[in-house]
Formats: structure tokens, sequence, C-alpha cells
DNA sequence: TGATACTATTAAAACGATTTAATTGAACGT
DNA sequence: ACGTTCAATTAAATCGTTTTAATAGTATCA
């Protein structure tokens, strides 16, 4: 059994207390109705009395509007997705709107929860933040009305508006910064690119080495089929076995990884091969976690900065629902050079 | 203007094309009536045609309840609370329940939004985790009758229930843990002492130096009055300014921390100085982070399980929705001893 | 056969708000 | 004094469900 609520004061016991209809007691609420400064007052001082909160549902119901906001992430613990959530609650907040936020695990089964839950409660606008190519739900929720907007994703349907970050430039500075640090070679290190951003990455990364003179070789691309690299874990067991199965001189020497997790775990899986960085191997990372920053040696990595993300998400919702047709953003990295390379 | 949200079919329509009255599809729906299995499958065909689905705000202010669950955390960005969050939503959507994750960041104005919210949305209950001493509005929302459940803190409230961490032991093993590894002093860094489980650790710090023959001293406790140390950067901000403004030998050669991100900043600024963990300083932290078995040196830490905290937290909330009365319930925590130390 | 019981279905009243059209009373101009 | 206008208020319909009491029809039993 779900818990049932204990009784709180309704519009018909404030308006029984002030007496007068419950109609007027909306229109004071929502002065949508002229009301006289006494009844006005009265009404006032019945809610205040009373302990009075308008009920959001009936509300909504009677509406067929609401102030909720599904904000689905592959996942929480990620700190580049936790960063994302709290800066964009942080501005719904301030804008009297409610966020839910929706861990979907990068699970088939959950996300399908998940959609149903945002149709049963009407929720008329979902961001979906990265995640995998699947396309499919995302036509069934335009179908059904709701807006999708993407955020560090892009997707060629009509109808969805989307926020990402500029992939090339960021990663192009890296490749010439690590041609200006004297690494003789760069790799390229991902999980599967089955996401457009990493997909611009892998192009980018191409494009950088021939801009800085260096050859594009085959082996030192390393992305992952079986793992999902997202993940200090992962990234640091994909390392070690690399490091145990090649020799030193057939890897590159210095990484382009595609987050900042996978080359904390490569970083470790380094050093405890006994090698050095930024001396034996140099690495970049991507995301500028919190940590990043503060490990030894500080990771180089590329920024996405999330409050500027959420801001133009806020900017893609507001004029949506002012009935604007909204163009997709592009929003620039930065390179952030520590000690890592 | 907020969006309006496009209609979807409602009973009304199924009704009308299976051709019963809507009381009849709300039985099919919820087997609350005897139907015949033809018209039962008549109206669950219409159904599936006009692509159904429940409006839960209806239902949730026809019924007076809802399956939602707010849950109160200081920040996403704090790996810890995210895992605690994250945990917390896999169970409850395994169980039907939709979780409103609601980070307050510390601000008390971002907490009095909160707690509207969830009166506005007739949320029957919600998890307090951590978070500061403030008890005022739990008083609040108990008022309203809403059910509250702290996790990883305490309270003298009746009628609150709490889940939390055994904070003694641990640390106990972990003084002497640093006694065997031959640290002659073992200081305390911590935020303020104004959360319970922090009053508990320093307690417990207390005893454990007395246990291993420790002498307490007064010097080495740092307790920051202005800071929130639950943060790198204020932990690395903090450790630098004490390595500045003390000689080596005025400081503990070993430090409990109050939290990972605490020690993880501590250890930058400790290599920045020159000195070496676990060589110079010896460093037990708190939390187990996901990064923290990965820097180096790994951080020797105490190990929350926060998956038990969820599935705990999850009896007490059926427990109470039988209308049990709850125990407060006390897990234990876990040293992880790494190289720190 | 008539009373009884059960099965299948429905009409109608909630739930707590918003909103529209109607009503009342006062003020105004002529 | 009478029509007109305006300000303040309200009654009632509505949103999409659940739930209760009522109804009709059919089977069971003595």
């Amino acid at each position: 059994m779900a818990r049932r609520v204990k009784d709180r004061a309704t519009m018909k016991d404030v308006a029984a207390r002030a007496g007068v209809s419950i109609g007027t007691v909306s229109h004071v609420l929502n002065r949508t109705a002229s009301i006289s400064a006494e009844t006005s007052e009265r009404v006032r001082q019945a809610m205040e009395e009373l302990n009075y909160v308008p009920n959001a549902m009936a509300r909504n119901m009677r509406m067929k509007t609401n102030h909720v906001i599904g904000l689905l992430i592959p996942n929480l613990t990620n700190n580049f997705h936790a960063k994302i959530a709290s800066e964009f609650v942080n501005i719904a907040d301030q804008n009297k709107y409610e966020v839910h936020i929706l861990g979907y695990e990068y699970s088939l089964e959950r996300e399908k929860n998940v959609i149903y839950n945002l149709l049963e409660y009407s929720v008329g606008t979902v961001i979906i933040v990265n995640g995998w190519g699947d396309e499919r739900y995302i036509q069934e929720l335009i179908k059904r009305g709701i807006r999708v907007i993407l955020a560090d994703r892009r997707s060629d349907l009509s109808d969805v508006v989307s926020v990402e970050f500029e992939n090339y430039q960021a990663i192009k500075d890296a490749v010439s910064c690590l041609r200006k640090k004297g690494y003789h070679s760069v790799g390229f290190i991902s999980e599967p690119l089955n996401l457009t951003n990493l997909q611009d990455r892998f192009k980018a990364y191409q494009e950088g080495l021939a801009e800085n003179g260096y050859e594009f070789r085959e082996n030192h691309v390393f992305i992952s089929q079986q793992l999902c690299l997202d993940n200090v874990k992962n990234g640091y067991l994909y390392m070690k076995q690399l490091l145990r199965m090649k020799r030193k001189e057939d890897l590159p020497e210095a990484f382009l990884a595609s987050s900042d997790l996978l080359a904390l775990g490569m970083l470790r899986a380094i050093s405890e091969a006994g090698y050095r960085v930024p001396g034996d191997f140099g690495i970049v990372g991507c995301d500028n976690l919190q940590i990043s920053g503060y490990i030894s040696p500080g990771l180089t990595t590329i920024m996405q900065d999330c409050g500027e993300l959420s801001r133009e998400l806020w900017k893609v919702i507001q004029a949506g629902n002012d009935g604007k047709r909204v163009e997709n953003t592009v929003l620039s990295q930065k390179l952030i050079i520590r000690e890592s390379c």
C-alpha cells in the first residue's frame, strides 16, 4: 500500500474561512480578476491561518500544463553528468520549474520505465543528455507530443533541438599542444563511437594529426568494443592490459582519452607499471572533472562548461514556450593545460 | 508561458471506443471489480489502439496518494551523495516508485523552495541525506504530515526514523591501523561538527587515540570554521595554508580526514609542498569514492556501503507503508587500507 | 415459483483546482 | 429617473480519474 497523504487545507476551506467563494480565492491567488483590497486581505489572512499550500496536481490537471522538466542522464555517479544536472536544476529552480532527474544507467528497461513515468505525469519537455545511439524512443516521445531537447549530443531527427559542444577545435588544440611538447606520436583511446560527439572527436583527432605533421596509424587507435570506458575502473583495466600486451615502443607516446575518468584510470595503470607521466606518456582527458586539477600529475583536459550548457538549454526551453523555433546551438570547449602532458 | 501538453487519449475515449462506461475501463485497468473476459479484452484493445496512458495526476488527486518520494541531498556533484541517489533510485524504480532528487546545495533558500514543491506535489515521504544541523524545517514537514526519514544522519526528534552508519568502530580501526604503521601522532581534520556523524567521528577519534596509547592534542585538531571542506578545492586550500603556517614538526604525522574529497585535496597540497605520502604524512579519508582507489597513492579510507544504505531505506519505507513502527538502523562501515598510510 | 445470491455493468459523486459567463450593486451622465 | 458602464463577486462547468451504490440480468435453491 502506498502512503495516504495527510489532509491539508484546500481552497474550499480557505473560502469558507474568509467568507467568500472558491473562485474568489483562486482569483486572489492568481490575480486573475479584480478583487477589492479588503477581501483580498481577508483571503490572504485565511490562507496564512490555515497554512494553505495549493495542490499542484489539481492545478496541473485543470490547466493541462505543468512546470516539470524531465532530465534523462546516463549516470549520476559520473561527475560530469552530475555537474550538468546540478547546474540545470539550479537554473530551473530559479524559474520555479521542477526537474525530474532520471538516471537510466544505460539500461533499456530503465529507459522504458522512465519514459512511461514521464507520460503518466504529463511532462511536456524532456532533455536527453548524452546517451547511446538508439533513437527509436526519441521518436516515440515526439509522437506523443513531448518536446525533446538533446544535450551534448546531436540528431538528424527533425523536431529535436540540440545543444552540443564543438568537438573539433579543442581536440586539434590538444594535438597541437602535444606536438609542441615534443611527443612523437599521439594515440586515441575511447569507448565505442556510437555517440555523435565521440565520432566528431575522432575526426578531429585525425585532422589534428595531419595539421601537425603526425602520421595517422591504425594501431594507435584504441576503441574498446566491449567496455564502457566512461569509468575509472574500466580505464584502469584497459590500460593495464595494453601495457602488458604491447611493448612501450609499439604504443603512442601520448594519448587522447575520451573522458577524464578513463584518463584517471590510465594514469594509475601507467604508474603501477613503473612509467611516469608526463615523462613516458602524455595524457589528455576530456571533461575537466572537479578532481582532475588536484591529482598528481594534474590532468590536461578539455573543459566543457556545464553552466553554459545549462543556461543554453534553458534559453531553448523558454524560446520553445514562447512558440519560437530554435536553432541548434554549438558551444565551444577549452583546452586546459596541466602537468599530464 | 508554460507549455501546454498535447492532448492524449483519456479513459473517456477508451470507454467510447470500447462501447462501455468509464467506470468499466477503470475496473479493467485496476482489476477492482469482476469484468467479463470479453469486455475486458475489448477495453484492452481500445487502450492499445488509442495509445492510452493513464493520467497519474488525476489518479493521485482522486486517491490522495502518490508513488513519489522526495530525496533531499546536499549536492549532486559530491560523488558520495550521487552514489546514494543512484542506488536509491534503482531500488525505487524496481518498485514502481518515482524519486524526486532535490539538491539543496546547502542553501536555505533552496531548501525552502524544495520543501514548498514537495508540499505542492503532495509528496508523502521525504528522505533527507546528511545536511546541516537545522531541524526546524524537519519539524515543519512532520507537522504537515510528511514522513521524514534521515539517512547518514540522526535526530532526537520523535517521528523521525534514521538510517545511519556506525561511526565508532571504523574510526578506531583507522587509528589502530595508523599506530601499527608507526605514525607517532594522529590529527583530525574536518568541516564544522554540526552533523551528528561528524560529532560521532570526533568522539571515536578521541577514544581511538586513548585506546592506542596516543595523547590527545588540541593543536592536532583542525576544524575549519568558515569552509565547507567537503570539496577537493577547499581541502587543497586548507592544507596548503596549514603547511605554510606551521612547521612540519608541529603537524601530526597522520590525518583522519572527514571526507575523501577533503583528503584528495590535501594529498595534492602535500605533494606540491614537496612532501610525500605515506612517507611524510599518512592520510585516511572517508567515503571510498570511485576515484579513491585509483589515484596514487591509493587512498586509505572508510567505506560506507551506499547500496546497503539504500536497501535499508527502502525497508523503512515499506514498513511505514504497512503501518509498522520502525526502529532506527545503524549500518557498519569498513576500513579499506590502501597506500596512503 | 418466488426468494436469494451472484455477476457484470453503470451513473454519479467525489478529488481540488481554474475559468467563463452571469449577477449584483454602485456610480455616472443626461 | 433611466439606461449604461464598470467593479466585485460568484455559480457552475471542467480537467481525468476512482469508487460507491444502484441496477439489471442470470443462476441457484428450497
